[in-house]
RNA sequence: GCCCCCGUAGCCCAACGGCAGAGGCAGGCCCCUUAAAAGGGCCCCAGUGUGGGUUCGAAUCCCACCGGGGGCACCA
């Protein structure tokens, strides 16, 4: 090991003194990086504003670009290669589009705040914003170092007052506003009190519990009524609550198993009052939107699935209780067999109907093996709140429920049927309520089966159907009372049919529902935006939340001595949630006038999720510097405007990972909305391009025990792979600390500089695909950029060795076919077939000119070709070459088609399909003329003989085919 | 269990329904070298996971299965 270090040491005065080594491409790279930042090359100006500094010269005429990177958490662990693989596609992607003429944004900025950072700042007992600020520090000279295109003077982070000032800003927005159904946009709330007021509307449905209306209601009532409206809202119901982390989490942050997404804590459904926003409201329009996005098809469905819209019915059940008992179904065409009705065990209705003693004749089985029903149903309530919770992930799928002692009556029948409280049936989906039709529906059928409960079939099976529930398409059997006859009706038409009977007859309407809940928007941390909310102390609205006005913004994230949250036991389910912000006393409560005289308030302690801050974070860079605006109008119209008609608008290529298909997407597409709503951006979506880049696997080595033992010490020889002289076991995995696989972009910028660096990722395969990182496979790419400054630079003097002779004849067609290869790849992110294409050009170029100065004319489109992946070691040669300015703007190499196209041209003769040869005709030879030519070609010949050609195919340019009889 | 993506040379990957190979790694040989390498040149290597189908012709389109990856999972 060390004699290998020494010798190679030893060796270095051999290598010709202006070889391009990893060394001299340091040295490049970072003169370069110093230059670009002096000159500011990549600023990109705007039309107005601070930033519009030469808007008018030179992109004014010129079409916009806005590419974007998912910014960083800026982890303590700085970045792996594995990070950089999007940004460099942007990279290229975005140098690529500038040399073809387009005034192009590009920045990057870190999601600072959130569970990561305060994570990592607890770990090391350090404040986050000490901690955060030094990730910060590192990563960006990482991604300096990388060479890519950033105009510095955009960058943002989230946890600056001067950003998080409009997160609370535009959270008010949301908070003032409420989503108004008819015209189905949201709409300032003083629009909807003004309308109140007047008479012209009465309050949304659910939203006015006092049983008068509007006019008749006190202040205090008329206040809740109005903040039962708003987008952003609190109430009491049931929430993830997840010890471990010591917060409250949203739907999305919550894994299949019943686990946070972050830490894999166990989360419990309990009932806190927390901070919500409506993105329910637009479930409809996030779901139809979708579909005018240039987005992967597999995170469009993860949304839609997300969202979860189900067409159905619901159905009012009449009970001997008095009460109804509303239901939610997607076949109302099945009501005939609905044979017993469930609630969810938390459902509100479960205390009336579950009365005292068990009705006559109660099956015992019904009984959930207690005396009363009340007994009986507060059981089964206690340990379904544990069940859900931990043994959903055992998948035991065993129905199980307790018998109300209560009947309700099927609209359609007339029948008592009884009523049950069972999990299998979820509180927060439809109406927490179901009619249970055994013979259509699985999980029915499985209750029947244990219960004993009466099974109709509704739905005709096929002939020699022997499942049980039957759920697929047939006529309908045994569904007719007076008023409907469903019967013989396919499943379509009696849902219709069922949904105007219902309408008719009162028992019910058409209704849509979605998967889709609300968002829990308060979490109990410390490293967040702090809500710019206060309550009054006193007072007759005393603590209603009041927004504090614009010039309070922003509301400042107050120093505390303990920031840490409070933790319990992953499994303390009786733990209550507590906000450090409630620690900082002195922040607590405020004087303020808000209007009526100075009074005292309390603030609001829930910070807001780490999912805030980049729910907007594309507008900011737009213009970063506003003080009176979170984006001036004409700048986000600029470049983030629709372009047509239909067009819904959007950064023009977004580049991330997919983790967050449901989460930051789905957020950043809400607040988008609403802004769009507000009339404060023109855009009605953010992103109107998406692409998720592939993940990286590196090697990873386990030891006899199973042990991960650090990759970087392990050999390879004699076709297996060793640690310290013993055989490991190589297998492929995420990079990181955990597999003792981790490898940074400093190792790889040291060994080989960043161009090698950058080439090497894109050329492994298609930006959206995965693929393995083989360390030894990255010296290919060096070798080429080290082929192609042998072709411009003489390795022994450092003299340029470019002519300007002529190009030869024989290369003017393979220059063509390149430019238009590279180009083509470029364009689809497909690099890797660019820099193929660049190879073989330079190939070509040092065979055909090994002894003689390379042609101008061939070495420049080369350097300006590989540019984009490679910038440094391209603008170097370019300067070179005598051209004082940088590239970055340069025109890209365009294809002559002239030379695109050959004289002549081989073409394919078949005979059956199989290949029999080849033959030479002019390139616009016509079919017959090349069915003549592949007759006399000897070895066709030989396999036509004496058969009988039935058909001849051919086409031009491509080959002919003889077809035998 | 359901849905989506992917299977091409030892490895990573190319190939408008038209001659399976552009490029790289590894391997072999040669040159340059006292020597070696991350220098240069040449060479070797698959018939496209399996089985059907459509077609004059399929890696490419369709169906089924196998293998790998990802998502969803009592959503009524």
């Amino acid at each position: 090991m060390n004699q290998e270090q020494v010798s190679n040491l030893s060796t270095e005065p051999d290598v010709p003194p202006h070889r391009y080594t990893a060394a001299l491409a340091g040295r490049i790279e970072q003169s370069w990086q110093d230059r670009w930042a002096e000159e500011g090359t990549f600023a990109a100006p705007n039309p107005v504003g601070d930033l519009s500094d030469g808007f008018a010269e030179h992109a004014n005429a010129t079409p916009k670009l806005f590419v974007m990177d998912m910014f960083p958490y800026p982890s303590g662990e700085g970045l792996h290669v594995g990070h950089p693989l999007g940004y460099i596609g942007t990279d290229v992607y975005s140098r690529y589009m500038r040399m073809l003429g387009h005034n192009v944004l590009r920045t990057m900025g870190f999601d600072a705040f959130g569970l990561p950072a305060e994570q990592f700042a607890v770990q090391t007992g350090q404040h986050p914003r000490v901690t955060t600020e030094q990730n910060i520090v590192t990563i960006s000279r990482q991604l300096r170092r990388l060479g890519l295109d950033h105009d510095r003077r955009r960058a943002i982070a989230t946890m600056d007052p001067d950003y998080y000032k409009w997160t609370q800003w535009i959270f008010k927005q949301i908070f003032s506003s409420f989503y108004d159904a008819a015209a189905d946009r949201a709409r300032p709330i003083e629009e909807l009190v003004a309308e109140l007021d007047a008479g012209n509307r009465t309050p949304a449905p659910g939203t006015n519990p006092y049983g008068v209306a509007w006019s008749e209601l006190t202040v205090q009532q008329r206040n809740s009524v109005v903040d039962a409206h708003r987008l952003v809202y609190q109430n009491e119901a049931p929430v993830n609550w997840c010890p471990g982390l010591g917060t409250v989490l949203s739907n999305e942050e919550v894994t299949a198993e019943g686990r946070s997404e972050r830490g894999n804590f166990p989360v419990f459904r309990r009932p806190l009052k927390q901070w919500k926003m409506r993105i329910t409201a637009y479930a409809e329009r996030l779901l139809a939107d979708l579909d005018g996005l240039d987005w992967p098809e597999s995170i469009k469905l993860m949304q839609r699935n997300w969202i979860g819209r189900s067409i159905g019915a619901t159905i009012s059940f009449p009970t001997d209780r008095g009460a109804s008992i509303e239901v939610f179904t997607t076949r109302p065409d099945t009501l005939f067999g609905a044979t017993y009705v469930v609630l969810a065990p938390e459902h509100p209705l479960v205390e009336e109907l579950t009365i005292a003693e068990w009705p006559e004749g109660t099956t015992e089985s019904w009984r959930g093996d207690r005396d009363q029903p009340p007994e009986a149903v507060a059981a089964y309530q206690r340990v379904s709140s544990r069940r859900s919770e931990l043994e959903r992930q055992t998948d035991q799928r065993v129905k199980s429920g307790v018998f109300l002692g209560s009947f309700a009556t099927n609209p359609a029948t007339g029948a008592r049927i009884p009523v049950f409280i069972a999990d299998y049936v979820l509180t927060g989906y439809g109406t927490g309520a179901i009619m249970a039709v055994p013979g259509q529906d699985e999980r029915d059928w499985e209750f029947a089966e244990a219960y004993a409960l009466p099974i109709v079939r509704t739905v005709a099976p096929p002939a020699g159907f022997e499942g049980k529930a039957y759920v697929g398409e047939g006529p309908a059997i045994n569904s007719a009372n007076d008023s409907l006859d469903l019967n013989g009706m396919g499943v379509a038409e009696a849902k219709a049919a069922m949904i105007t009977w219902l309408v008719d007859s009162g028992h019910g309407r058409a209704r849509t529902t979605y998967r889709l809940r609300d968002w829990l928007f308060s979490r109990q941390r410390y490293w967040g935006e702090p809500f710019p909310i206060v309550y009054p102390i006193d007072g007759p609205d005393v603590d209603r939340p009041i927004a504090v006005p614009d010039e309070a913004l922003p509301v400042l994230l107050p120093d505390v001595e303990d920031y840490s949250p409070r933790t319990f036991a992953d499994d303390d389910v009786t733990s209550e949630p507590e906000a450090p912000l409630a620690r900082a006393t002195d922040w607590l409560t405020v004087e303020l006038d808000l209007g009526d005289g100075v009074r005292s308030y309390r603030r609001e302690t829930n910070t807001m999720p780490n999912w805030a801050g980049s729910c907007w974070y594309e507008l900011r860079y737009l213009d970063p510097h506003n003080e009176t605006a979170f984006c001036d109008p004409a700048i986000e119209k600029y470049w983030m405007g629709p372009r047509h008609e239909g067009d819904p608008g959007g950064v023009d290529l977004y580049v991330g990972g997919a983790e967050h298909a449901v989460l930051h997407l789905l957020y950043a597409r809400f607040w988008h909305k609403v802004l769009f709503d507000l009339g404060h951006v023109s855009s009605r979506e953010p992103f109107r391009r998406l692409v998720n880049q592939g993940m990286l696997q590196a090697p990873a080595y386990t030891d006899a025990r199973g042990m991960y033992v650090d990759a970087s010490q392990v050999e390879s020889r004699d076709g297996g792979f060793f640690y310290d002289d013993a055989p490991v076991r190589q297998e492929f995995g995420k990079i990181g600390k955990s597999l003792k696989n981790m490898i940074t972009p400093d190792d790889m910028f040291a060994d080989y500089g960043a161009d090698t660096f950058r080439l090497y990722e894109m050329f492994t395969g298609p930006l959206d695909q995965s693929r393995p990182w083989d360390p030894k496979a990255v010296i290919g790419m060096l070798r080429l950029l080290q082929r192609m400054w042998r072709l411009v630079i003489d390795e022994q003097t450092g003299s340029v060795r470019v002519g300007d002779g002529p190009v030869d004849a024989a290369s003017l067609p393979v220059l063509n076919r390149v430019i238009e290869g590279v180009r083509e790849g470029m364009e689809s992110l497909r690099f890797n077939i660019a820099i193929a294409r660049i190879t073989e050009l330079v190939n070509h170029v040092t065979q055909s000119y090994a002894d003689r100065p390379t042609p101008r004319a061939l070495a420049e489109p080369l350097v300006l070709m590989i540019a984009p992946v490679a910038p440094h070691v391209a603008e170097e040669l370019w300067s070179r070459l005598g051209h004082p300015e940088s590239l970055a703007r340069t025109d890209f190499p365009a294809a002559d088609p002239r030379f695109l196209v050959d004289d002549t041209v081989r073409i394919a003769v078949q005979v059956n399909g199989k290949l029999r040869g080849s033959v030479a005709v002019p390139a616009d030879a016509d079919a017959v003329a090349m069915e003549a030519a592949a007759r006399r070609e000897p070895n066709v010949i030989a396999h036509l003989d004496g058969a009988e050609i039935r058909r001849v195919i051919s086409v031009p340019g491509k080959l002919v085919n003889f077809v035998l009889g």
